[in-house]
DNA sequence: AGCACTTGTTAAAACGTTTTAACTCTTCGA
DNA sequence: TCGAAGAGTTAAAACGTTTTAACAAGTGCT
């Protein structure tokens, strides 16, 4: 019995491999061989085949396939937001090697909030993609470990993978790549960098402590210090989010009450120098002529403000998580913890105190 | 005969509907039902059965979900690159307006080819997403039409809808739903404000005949000389990419060739007015004193610029995008045009000439 | 001619849901 | 006491592929 395609309300009409099928007088069987390429086949049959469907304009019905066999393959990307210049580049950076890897990508964002990244985790693991990838910065804490491990768990009894791109490893019995960036060691350039051009009195913005990326920044920083042999002062570490308004309130702040007891000042990125910069220059007081300004993470803001700064991989971190979260999987053992190098940009932001 | 759940090669163990249906001690059809919520159920059933998913850890395949019925809703944005502002944000629209209505939000970048969109937009077609998004700049030539056409009518074969954000409609008979913005009264706008501030020379950077979105901005520039009396002249429009390297090369070259004849410049975004910025300080003319500036878009640089520029609503776009895409498709009748307003924001990059 | 391959094709059984139609109890009104 | 209506549940038929196992038909070797 020949069975007719069903007419949808909205008058669409998508073929089935059937239809195909029986345009081309053949079986279903063989129209999916064709079409996977995978097997014997007549040139003859072959080309009816071709043929039926380009006149059908047929398209596999993913779904169907999945479900059959062939799983589709996808990456997961989930960020607090895509405007961020820095999540931007990773999710440039996943999306360019899913691509590169035969992957779809799909992404979400979170606004920092982690009911919404469970959500979004969940709606991912339903979506069966291949791997998750949550990039960004963190409150470390027990709470965190624990959410973090049921994911990662959770998704692997689904056969994903769980990525964690710029956040703290789990424990090793925990089913997570994790790929990391020296972030302690760009402070410590960075700060070292100041501290040869002769300031010792460096301010520091962006403190945050149980912010990962926040206190790896931190421990670079004082690291340098004390290599040089100059005591930190607590009182030149200010505290404030990572976004370019607590820049400039940082900065505002402490001059608007006549602390002017800095030569330099470290970012803990560019966002925050940005902002920084801009109430420097609002108090009269030019970069670098009266105060020196290092930033971190080398994203566009960077290069109009002629700022130098630390340079971050970003999208080769993205292209990396996709790279290990796929090829991790084939293999067994230990999940990978990659960590990649960063390195100092130097332009025309410092100069020796007066 | 009791089906016992398979173990796949590593170790992985998906739950099924049916063995939560053993488990309660009921039928998979009741499972369903239950989970769907829309049906009678006796509270202990419910209960049975509820326990037997948490047990479980079940996750309903959205695969076979999807091939029985209740279609995966799923929106698909195609962009040129996600690390350019412009795109970032409409693409964060477009996000955050898909979760808003429960979709899932796909991501594809072309780089600019147009042999990689087609590719993105038969994957999304596979996928079967609910509506394509296609954004930003493009030569609208007569193969673009027919691409296209060709892309709508396909997608709507396939009971899907195509958006085009920021770019030029069709003819009124392609099913496709058209998000735009007054370029041309944002440029307007812009030019009108050098005008009153005693500008005549005005440099325009960015033409580009035949890409809709500068020709946009020029025919702007153009009404708006017309509109003062001024006369146009074709030497004051250069010809460049909207990107910094361009604004900067456009200026450069220039100023190096000796032609100082403009009081003011309109880039027709603020990539380009960063870049010529950079030039015209390294000519030691200075915004605004030496020259006045006007930018277009009013992204990231502008600020730390203080650029005056328009704001273009770049995620509204991709709200819009996503919210008619949607909403049309319950509705007949011919696809809607959305033209979206624009503003300008002042900053301090203007000053009369001297 | 008989046998063992290879080549090309197919019927039918998955895959894991949702949904249709049918079935069994209750309950209630006459 | 009967019949109808409703509540709760289920068996079985979709959905559109891929894949397994089986089967022809052709080819080369003895």
């Amino acid at each position: 019995m020949v069975r007719r395609a069903k007419k949808s309300a909205d008058g669409t009409r998508k073929s089935t491999i059937r239809e195909v099928a029986e345009l081309a007088g053949v079986s279903t069987a063989t129209v999916s061989r064709i079409l996977a390429g995978n097997y014997p086949e007549a040139p003859v049959t072959r080309d009816r085949v071709m043929r039926a469907v380009k006149e059908l304009d047929y398209v596999a019905n993913v779904h169907a396939r999945s479900l059959a066999g062939t799983p589709t393959t996808s990456v997961a990307i989930i960020i607090n937001s895509v405007i961020s210049p820095h999540y931007a580049h990773v999710a440039q950076g996943v999306q360019t090697q899913a691509t590169a890897e035969g992957r779809l990508c799909l992404i979400g964002t979170t606004g920092g909030d982690a009911a919404r990244e469970l959500a979004m985790v969940q709606l991912m693991r339903e979506q069966h993609a291949e791997a998750v990838i949550l990039v960004g910065n963190v409150l470390a804490d027990a709470e965190y470990q624990a959410r973090m491990s049921q994911y990662a768990h959770s998704l692997a009894a689904a056969g994903s993978r769980l990525v964690l791109c710029g956040r703290p490893p789990l424990g090793p019995d925990v089913p997570a790549v994790v790929v990391g960036c020296d972030y302690t060691g760009g402070a410590f350039a960075a700060t070292s960098h100041l501290i040869s051009a002769g300031h010792e009195r460096i301010l520091c913005l962006g403190r945050r402590p149980g912010y990962t990326t926040a206190d790896a920044r931190h421990a670079g920083y004082r690291d340098a210090l004390t290599a040089h042999g100059i005591a930190h002062d607590a009182q030149l570490e200010v505290e404030g989010t990572f976004e370019r308004e607590e820049g400039y309130r940082m900065i505002k702040e402490r001059l608007e009450s006549g602390q002017r007891d800095f030569t330099a000042v470290f970012a803990f990125n560019d966002l925050i120098a940005a902002g920084a910069r801009q109430a420097l220059l609002e108090h009269h007081l030019g970069v670098p002529d009266d105060v020196s300004l290092v930033g971190f993470d080398d994203l566009p803001p960077a290069l109009d403000l002629n700022l130098t700064t630390v340079q971050l991989p970003h999208q080769e971190m993205g292209r990396t998580a996709v790279r290990f979260a796929l090829e991790h999987e084939t293999q067994g053992g230990a999940p990978p913890h990659i960590v990649l190098d960063t390195h100092l940009v130097i332009r025309d932001s410092v100069s020796s105190p007066r």
